[in-house]
RNA sequence: GGAGAAGUAGCGAAGUGGCUAAACGCGGCUGACUGUAACUCAGCUCCCUUCGGGUUCGGUGGUUCGAAUCCGCCCUUCUCCA
């Protein structure tokens, strides 16, 4: 049984953006997508009746997390993730390799694996390559990772080199353990903002013949110009015909020049966790939902969004919920995100199809605030 | 009418001679957030301001080198008894 296939179906002439179709046991996917971050088998607020009624086509899971609680064990006796959280369309799961980052207090890396403190309750942890496998297998995503080590950056050309080179024996020992043909396997392109190392890592990579590349080791603290670099460096060693997966991002015009440079697919907390935080991506710009000018404000959100809160909710309702702390603000304003990003994605995908995508691409920028550090 | 208790910044509440422009909490204002330890976190919140300065702790008059803190009187509120 092969666990999926993707196939182009477009390819733009004016940018390097294409569309395509990831097939999966749980149904196809068009992309480019974004893919709504759910963390602990759960898209923060929503229910899976929401999150597929705002557009999105597949959603993530983490290996860690799930690992940690409920436990691998228990999702694997529910029948698998999809049973266990009823959902029954497409999912991907980080390995935890993201994790090795930022729980970065309280890990320790070595050849064999990371030891890792529990952010739970300090039990010592261990992940190897192998394990992070394991786990996936049970928890059973359409998708899953190889464990990479995310660095830090900025890191220097000894280290990163070192570190690419183990999380390349990473990804060897993982796809040799990877058990399961219904699942995908993506090798993950690390390398800093070193063309060579980005370039090294990616032939390394496609020579052990993923089923797709993801890009990583971006968005950790680099400014804007770094991360389209390193975006680059790692996406022109990779295969024409897989899937390309640049991993946690999620900013407007991340997106957009991810798009151009051939990226299919995205990730990234950001919607949600600001949405939780009270800033809405609008078509002009991020809002503070908080702010007191909102308080009388009884337009909608975004006139352009056609999203079930832009759609029945006035911006002076969602400040009221905001300030009275009711967790329905919370997810009226996940709902406007996610939908606002999956939007923009599916525009995307029309404009490419045309061969507009630049044009595109310009119209959003023109219209759109972006904040001095670029968000 | 009598007996107690209390009045501190928008609110609640510490402080009971100098280290106090006054802890802390709430409320308010602003900002951050990119493969989720995040319904979280940070800053500001008497007035003018860059340093710095100016007025505060019910009112008023004292004591003291120095008072939100001690004393007198006045005002207000609460509780209990008649």
């Amino acid at each position: 049984m092969k666990n999926i296939k993707f196939e182009i179906t477009h390819e733009s002439t004016d940018t390097n953006a294409r569309c395509g179709i990831l097939k999966t046991l749980h149904g196809d996917v068009e992309t480019p997508i974004f893919m709504p971050v759910g963390t602990l088998a759960t898209v923060k607020f929503l229910s899976v009746e929401e999150i597929k009624a705002i557009g999105s086509g597949i959603i993530l899971s983490n290996t860690y997390h799930l690992w940690l609680r409920p436990g691998s064990d228990i999702i694997e006796k529910a029948g698998g993730v999809h049973k266990f959280m009823n959902y029954d369309g497409p999912m991907l799961t980080d390995s935890g390799g993201f994790q090795v980052f930022s729980l970065a207090d309280n890990r320790e890396i070595k050849e064999e694996g990371v030891t890792f403190r529990s952010h739970l309750n300090g039990d010592k942890l261990f992940l190897s390559p192998e394990k992070a496998i394991q786990i996936q297998n049970q928890i059973g995503a359409d998708i899953i990772m190889s464990l990479d080590e995310c660095i830090h950056y900025p890191a220097k050309h000894d280290y990163v080199k070192e570190s690419v080179d183990r999380t390349l024996r990473w990804a060897k020992r993982g796809k040799e353990t990877h058990s399961r043909s219904d699942q995908a396997l993506f090798g993950i392109v690390q390398g800093g903002e070193y063309e060579d190392l980005r370039e090294y890592c990616a032939k390394e990579l496609v020579k052990m013949d993923f089923d797709g590349y993801s890009i990583g080791g971006t968005s950790v603290g680099e400014d804007k110009e770094t991360m389209y670099k390193m975006v680059d460096y790692s996406i022109k060693h990779l295969p024409h015909d897989k899937p390309r997966y640049l991993m946690g991002v999620g900013a407007v015009n991340d997106i957009l020049e991810g798009i151009e440079r051939g990226v299919d697919m995205f990730d990234c907390v950001l919607p949600t966790r600001i949405a939780r935080h009270g800033t809405l991506i609008t078509s002009q710009g991020r809002i503070n939902i908080k702010r007191n000018i909102y308080k009388d404000d009884f337009t909608s959100l975004d006139p352009n969004c056609d999203c079930y809160t832009c759609q029945n909710y006035t911006k002076a309702y969602l400040n009221h919920l905001y300030r009275s702390k009711e967790g329905l603000g919370d997810r009226l304003c996940s709902i406007h995100n996610l939908r606002f990003l999956i939007k923009l994605v599916e525009n995307a995908r029309i404009a490419i199809k045309e061969n507009k995508f630049k044009e595109y691409k310009e119209k959003i920028y023109s219209e759109y605030k972006f904040d001095e550090r670029g968000f």
